[in-house]
DNA sequence: ATAAATCATAAAATCGATTTTATTGGACAT
DNA sequence: ATGTCCAATAAAATCGATTTTATGATTTAT
């Protein structure tokens, strides 16, 4: 079984291990959509007491992976093609948001931030899935990084992961699709470096709704 | 004491207890920013064990009230200037967005709950302060809640809250301010009747602009 | 036969005690 | 004196057991 030792859980705590398991086991769509998470289950699953299993659930809500009904326990949010679109629609909002900010205080550090994140991403494209998902994730943050404005950034950065989830869930259907995220992702580097917002963002936004697009054939 | 019995808490579970009890207490400034918020405090105060104290500061982090280290607690989020105008600008983009959508699904239904819940905000102001704020953030959410982005009005609801904490602290020095606050009111009520967002939101983000220097020249 | 009420079971919520981890103050060596 | 190490204390984290609450099945009354 992979469970126990699932990526890089297992760490300090066991409140956080089990957030970072359960987390992925949401992400990933093993725990389906709508599931009733039963704290019996996770025990034995997860072996360790109810406490930490309750206190890691209790964080998930605020990542709105995991919904809580007052004395009738947790279960694992529900999916819907209306929620997609929303999150997609907010996150082409929010980050380019971010994005003009960020770009407005452009910086030589910070491009060179965006270049080598792009390059550490490219790289790992061979290297197993899961890696390229956080440098992935880590090069999408990047490139919105500069904005100076954290909240904003907590904002996108749960956006990010409640689209992945939809990802994920419809990549279960299909192979990964082979399109052309890659020069996609060059594009906008390039756009960003020139400093131009409203290339860049048009870029970005098209790139989440192309991708969007796709996945929301295999949603329901 | 008034804490154990404090507004609506003593609710269904000790959970849900502790967290709108522990919630009001940081919002409210009477745990200030930054406190160490010890468990077994915490259950002298409320009376409880130490589990739903632990649940409802972790469903605290969430609301960015509460901030959690791993293996050495919980404390009250800390306060600054700079988060502040964060969250202020952020309030105004965001509400841009959720009232722009609003007002262009506009319909008779929603004109009249906004209408409504101005009106009801408007008579209490006579009433406890208390049930006041909570009829204000009512007004606030309804005036941009026909934007069919449940995500979004829950990123907005999120930032109302950590801006009125803003607001508690400040006014802890000072008596509260005797703004034109009722006329800024109605004149959104007016613009948001008239269908006209430009005019709309122009007034909203002054409304909470103006406040906001209000309350910075209280911070530190 | 249907609806309300009751009971039995399963699950959630909570508690008190234990274990693990951080923090503090002081002893020791440099 | 100053910095390092260790012990004692305080706090956080966790566990196992208990209590409370919901759920589903069965009975009873209309």
């Amino acid at each position: 079984m992979s469970i126990g030792s699932t990526s890089s859980a297992m760490e300090s705590s066991a409140t956080k291990g089990a957030y970072l398991t359960l987390r992925d086991l949401i992400l990933t769509g093993e725990l389906a959509p709508g599931e009733k998470l039963k704290i019996d289950n996770l025990r034995k699953i997860l072996g360790m007491g109810a406490a930490p299993i309750r206190e890691a659930l209790s964080l998930l809500t605020s990542d709105q992976l995991v919904v809580r009904q007052d004395q009738r326990g947790f279960r694992a949010a529900e999916t819907s093609i209306e929620n997609f679109q929303e999150i997609l629609e907010l996150r082409c909002q929010l980050e380019s948001i971010a994005l003009r900010q960020s770009i407005e205080n452009t910086s030589d550090a910070w491009i060179e931030e965006v270049v080598l994140s792009h390059h550490r991403m490219t790289r790992a494209e061979v290297d197993p899935k899961k890696n390229f998902e956080i440098l992935h994730k880590a090069f999408h943050l990047k490139l919105i990084g500069n904005c100076n404005s954290p909240v904003l950034l907590g904002f996108c950065s749960q956006l990010y992961d409640l689209n992945i989830r939809y990802r994920y869930i419809a990549s279960r259907a299909i192979a990964y699709e082979a399109r052309m995220v890659r020069d996609e992702h060059q594009c906008i580097v390039d756009a960003v470096i020139e400093g131009d917002f409203n290339k860049a963002n048009q870029l970005l936004c098209e790139h989440y709704k192309t991708t969007g697009a796709f996945v929301i054939k295999y949603i329901e």
